[in-house]
DNA sequence: TCCGTGCCACGTCATTGATG
DNA sequence: CATCAATGACGTGGCACGGA
């Protein structure tokens, strides 16, 4: 029994060209499963199983790996990308080929009613979920990390790490935020100034000024000048700006350079959840063939048994 | 041991669809 | 309409594995 569902699967599986490895992944989504299966006729079964199963080839063969399948390179019609006169028409040929799949997010709904899939832990949700917390006091960010990597003082910085959130109601002390790779403490949290909260690599000399607190990211201003101090591994999401540095040119390069590496690292975190988010749908798309198969197979039986029994009695 | 191959994860770019 | 999140496509590097 368990080698014939294996083998149905990885027959639907060739058929769609997937890499994934079938065998253990359904015997034991099909333990997993807890869903009461409801009642279906073979046809219908047969009309869900095909849609579940024409849903995973569009997925596995419309992306996975665009390196190993290399659907837009071995698709009839594309123009040549070399050649200028054509790209419009090729990303729209491109376009009406590789049509937009709803998100995973919206996939899962619908298969599972109106429940939001798995939370991502994020660093950002968990600064709005804080935040949201701390009603009425501005919220600030205390970098926690450790284990420090560059030397020099770029522009902006996105590191690993933690943050944590406390009110303007806390103590305002010397709280250490960062630490180099020996472990020694680079970043303080030091005192309020102006409605801003000052960090500083020693007590007493201010470093970075947070400016703001947001759900996607928490961006800090180092003061003029002062930029040889920024060293530090901070947060994902943490953006080290240092504004007013040279004429205007330079810092409307500057802004966009950091605008851009903002759109680098959101989208990379969004690439991320993503595949995330693509994975758990082929698994939960796994585990639906495998319990369909599962209905398929005990209602043919049933059936088979009824058959013999209306021949019996007929007899 | 070296090399080719497949798989996987990642980063980036381009594009789309939703939303304010 | 501008902005932004989501996602497909693509290129790349690392790792495992099998064969020469």
């Amino acid at each position: 029994m368990e080698i014939e569902e294996q083998s149905n699967v990885t027959e639907i599986e060739n058929g769609s060209a997937v890499t994934v490895q079938q065998g253990q992944a359904l015997s034991q989504s099909s333990a997993q499963t807890s869903m009461p299966p409801p009642m279906q006729t073979p046809s219908v079964i047969q009309a869900n199983q095909q849609s579940v199963i024409q849903t995973a080839q569009s997925i596995h063969s419309s992306s996975i790996q665009g390196q190993q399948i290399g659907l837009a390179q071995t698709v009839p019609g594309v123009a040549d990308p070399e050649d200028p006169g054509v790209l419009d028409e090729e990303s729209k040929k491109r376009r009406d080929i590789l049509s937009r799949r709803p998100s995973y997010r919206k996939i899962f709904n619908d298969l599972s009613g109106s429940e939001s899939p798995t939370k991502v832990e994020t660093i950002s949700e968990d600064i709005q979920g804080q935040s949201d917390g701390t009603e009425g006091n501005s919220p600030i960010a205390v970098i926690t990390t450790s284990a420090l990597t560059y030397q020099q003082a770029p522009q902006t910085v996105t590191i690993p790490g933690t943050i944590q959130i406390v009110t303007s109601g806390e103590a305002l002390q010397a709280v250490p935020m960062a630490q180099n790779s020996s472990g020694t403490v680079v970043q303080y949290q030091q005192q309020q100034q102006d409605g801003q909260y000052i960090y500083t690599t020693n007590p007493g000399e201010v470093q970075v000024q947070q400016v703001q607190v947001s759900n996607t990211g928490t961006m800090y201003t180092i003061p003029a000048g002062q930029q040889q101090f920024i060293r530090g591994q901070l947060p994902p999401g943490v953006v080290l700006n240092s504004p007013g540095i040279g004429g205007n040119g330079q810092q409307i390069a500057e802004d966009a350079s950091r605008k851009r590496e903002m759109r680098l690292m959101k989208n990379r975190e969004a690439a991320k959840e993503c595949r995330r988010k693509k994975k758990e749908y082929v698994k939960c798309l796994e585990n639906r063939v495998a319990v369909l198969e599962n209905q398929n197979k005990t209602l043919i039986e049933e059936l088979k048994t009824l058959k013999d029994l209306y021949c019996h009695k007929s007899e």
